[in-house]
DNA sequence: GACCTGCTGCGGTGTG
């Protein structure tokens, strides 16, 4: 172990720090070193790192140190320390190892430090005694903190703090729980205008972008430091051992099971992550079924398995006695998993951030290498996989775009402000414009949003239930203890479906599914759930009561989730491994592996480059397909899909049917269509995107279901008392009372508003939208008949199918194509090349 | 027996 040289100026105190930290540790990163330095002098900042890097003691160590400058004589200290440090953290199971790792030098020097979390999960009776005196370190959530100050005396509580850190600000930032978190921030600074505010993230795209939104654009002396010590990643991929052979659509990939079994017996703990909940349960029931012996050492993790089974496995996985853990993103983050040695990730890795994330759940140690297996579930999936090596490589990470000026957040905030210390108007308005997100908040919305609060606005005026802020004397202030009450039991912004809980009779809670899946199953019927073999005993009030059955067999369910596009960075990484091809240049292990398969794309079709908008035009006996491919992602081909069917449908009247993908999207019409490049060209012009786009979406029942989550988070609608939540169902009606009410008598509502703007953001990424069409406007339309379906188009055509027909019906025709083209390509190859 | 496609996250009450 090397010891930490004292430095010029370091006093007694500062040794004592280092020689705990160089016996307990290693020796200081200079990127610690300059975090300490920073926060010594005053300043603020983000440190941004590989996880596993020692974050946590960059901005730990330097209270500490300041301390004990202050205090240096042991004999002098004070038998408490009043509360100091607030530490933000975004998931609950980080709140405990975090608040170990910081009392750990503490402890060992027997300091008269106190570190206490404050989570949804602290007892009441523990939250009654923090009323009282915080800790001199508190460890809480973004939620918690808005609770905190939504009390009245807890400004005087916390006069001594000095500086208040985020981690994982990455995972806030661009979400709501992020304005959340800045709001709050905004109010800790107002109280104490020379706290000290510091962030910890992951690498990003847009770093500089991260810390002026958390800093708030009063920010003086402010840093970004790079914890980015070179930590090695090495990305591997699972080759098929016959490319010809493997599957061109699909996203399972079972087909490699045996060799992900060789992978799991090489290491002594594999987190496998998968993208869907679904495939988790159908990968841990291949893997129970291939390797019966790992019954005991094989589990799986995901975000709608029960809390209490979910714990069990993190804590398996602490003590390593898992071999394998089949998960989602559900442990992309969290609980530091050491002996984790392996990560899989199964199929498409969508975004160069997220592999890297992964990734860094092995080799969780500073100085050791993070390892990750690639897995592909189809032959283009290599593809991607060489473009994310590259990717990463290159450092070419996703942003993350913060959240602007919505307003239900702010909303709420002023009734949790009101209820805490009051505020006057134009105090709290400076200091709401002080963060990043409504730094441009108009007077006028300013109004509006009090108002609001005080009120109901122009159409809930006469419900008094909607007058929960009260003005006396230019103080505005919530009086009445129930509306307090109600509340405090909103506060948050996250807001999830209700679903159906599943239970074994007179049994544990197993997790929740959705209602449709439940819906198609009669008593007696057997699924795969949560790694258990089910039968349907009953449903009631909102619960499906099981009982175990024999085998693990049947249905699996299925959830609406995320819709994770692949990422720009990601897809122009892509475009260019294609292009490339080509070229005829394939270089690492996947392109040479997948080299077959885009030689037959470019042999019945072509390959595009990056400047060339690809459409296939192929005539089958259903009529005609166009495969067009603006690689932006699923989202954006959501929205371009319709948008296109919608142009096409006005010239050629035919109901047309669309399908995507994230490489493209595909129009199927029974009519003949037939369309010029130049044609083609104008159907995708930018005019009117918006008007077009509204006109063919559904964007009245889009802007309800939207506003579900507006209502909740402005405090519209309770959610119900804790374990008697309100289905969606009941939720959807009563805040699509409020949408209706809204649009009839209150057009002008700015919630309405933000419901609108949502829509546009976030299901159909405009923005994103925008700049494809901007770039296909520029490209070059490149229009080619196909005689049969080339590689890109395959999985477009097979999902059109897929949707027309049953599964069983579907899969056939699926293998059936798949064995004619694979035999066409296999004679085209022994033919002699002209 | 092959086939299935879409993530995560927090918080709150009640009183003999």
């Amino acid at each position: 172990m090397t010891k930490a040289k004292p430095q010029p100026g370091e006093s007694d105190a500062t040794r004592t720090i280092l020689h705990w930290f160089t016996e307990h540790h290693w020796k200081p990163f200079p990127f610690q070193r300059t975090a300490w330095a920073a926060y010594l002098a005053g300043q603020s900042g983000l440190i941004h790192a590989p996880t596993g890097t020692g974050k946590t003691y960059a901005v730990s160590i330097p209270p500490l140190l300041e301390w004990l400058e202050e205090f240096p004589e042991p004999s002098a200290w004070p038998k408490t320390v009043p509360l100091r440090l607030l530490w933000i953290t975004p998931l609950r199971a980080l709140a405990n190892d975090t608040a170990k790792s910081i009392a750990a030098p503490i402890q060992e020097l027997k300091l008269p430090w106190t570190v206490e979390l404050r989570t949804g999960d602290t007892s009441a009776t523990r939250r009654a005694k923090q009323r009282e005196r915080f800790p001199t370190v508190f460890v809480t959530t973004p939620e918690s903190l808005s609770l905190l100050l939504s009390y009245p005396g807890t400004q005087a509580m916390m006069q001594s703090l000095r500086s208040v850190i985020v981690d994982e600000w990455h995972e806030l930032l661009g979400t709501k729980r992020g304005v959340q978190t800045e709001l709050c921030l905004a109010r800790l600074r107002h109280w104490f205008p020379t706290l000290r505010t510091w962030g910890l993230s992951a690498t990003l795209g847009n770093l500089e972008q991260a810390q002026s939104v958390l800093l708030g654009t009063r920010a003086s002396s402010a840093v970004v430091i790079s914890g980015d010590m070179k930590k090695r990643v090495k990305v591997e991929t699972l080759i098929p051992s016959n490319v010809e052979k493997f599957p061109w659509a699909g996203h399972l990939g079972l087909n490699l099971l045996p060799k992900v079994l060789s992978c799991l017996e090489q290491a002594r703990t594999t987190l496998l992550f998968t993208n869907t909940r679904s495939q988790t349960e159908i990968w841990f029931r291949a893997l129970q079924a291939a390797k019966p012996e790992w019954a005991d050492e094989v589990a799986l993790h995901h975000g709608s398995i029960g809390r209490a089974a979910r714990e069990e496995v993190e804590k398996r996985l602490r003590v390593g006695t898992l071999r394998c853990v089949v998960c989602t993103a559900s442990l992309d983050l969290g609980v530091d998993f050491s002996p984790v040695d392996q990560v899989i990730q199964m199929g498409a890795p969508k975004g160069v951030a997220r592999m890297l994330q992964r990734a860094g759940r092995s080799g969780h140690q500073p100085g050791e290498v993070s390892r990750i297996v690639c897995v592909p579930a189809h032959a283009l999936e290599l593809v991607e996989f060489a473009a994310v090596r590259e990717a990463i490589g290159a450092g070419e990470l996703e942003s993350r775009l913060p959240v602007e000026k919505p307003l239900d957040v702010l909303v709420q905030h002023l009734v949790s402000v009101a209820l805490g210390s009051g505020f006057r108007e134009d105090e709290l308005l400076e200091e709401v414009r002080s963060t990043h997100a409504f730094r441009e908040l108009t007077d006028q919305e300013w109004r509006w949003c009090v108002d609001f609060v005080t009120r109901g606005g122009e159409s809930l005026k006469v419900y008094p239930q909607f007058s929960r802020v009260q003005n006396l004397d230019g103080v505005f202030t919530v009086p009445d203890p129930f509306i307090a009450r109600l509340h405090r039991m909103s506060v948050g912004t996250i807001s999830s479906d209700s679903a159906v809980a599943v239970r074994v009779v007179r049994g544990a809670l197993l997790g929740t599914i959705e209602e449709s899946f439940i819906g198609r199953l009669k008593p007696g019927n057997t699924f795969t759930f949560a790694g258990h073999a089910l039968e349907l005993v009953r449903v009631r009030d909102m619960t499906a009561y099981v009982r175990r059955a024999k085998k693990l067999s049947g249905l699996v369910p299925q959830w609406m989730g995320g819709r994770m596009p692949l990422s720009s960075q990601l897809a122009r990484v892509v475009r260019r491994k294609l292009a490339e091809a080509r070229r005829g240049v394939y270089t690492g292990k996947e392109m040479r592996a997948v080299k077959p398969i885009l030689e037959i794309q470019k042999s019945w079709s072509l390959l595009p480059e990056p400047d060339e908008l690809l459409i296939e035009r192929l005539q089958m006996r259903d009529g005609t397909h166009h495969f067009i491919y603006p690689f932006a992602g699923r989202l954006v081909h959501e929205g371009l899909g319709a948008l296109i069917a919608h142009r096409v449908s006005k010239l050629f009247p035919a109901s047309i049917a669309v399908t995507l993908n994230d490489y493209g999207f595909a129009l199927l019409s029974a009519s003949a269509i037939s369309l010029s490049e130049g044609e083609w060209k104008e159907i995708f012009t930018e005019e009117n995107l918006l008007v077009d786009l509204l006109a063919c979406l559904n964007a009245a029942e889009l802007g309800r279901r939207q506003f579900r989550e507006i209502a909740r988070i402005a405090g519209l609608v309770f959610q119900g008392y804790p374990g008697s939540g309100k289905s969606t169902h009941q939720l959807q009606s009563s805040s699509g009372l409020f949408y209706d009410v809204f649009t009839r008598y209150d057009p002008d509502n700015l919630l309405l508003n933000q419901a609108r703007r949502e829509i546009l953001n976030r299901q159909l990424e405009v923005v994103r939208l925008k700049k494809t069409l901007a770039e296909i406007s520029a490209m070059k339309t490149v229009l080619t008949e196909i005689p049969r379906l080339p590689p890109l188009a395959f999985p477009l055509w097979a999902s059109f199918t897929q949707a027309n027909v049953s599964s069983e019906k579907w899969a056939e025709r699926v293998k059936r194509m798949a064995l004619q083209l694979e035999e066409t390509a296999a004679k085209e190859k022994s033919k002699p090349a002209p």
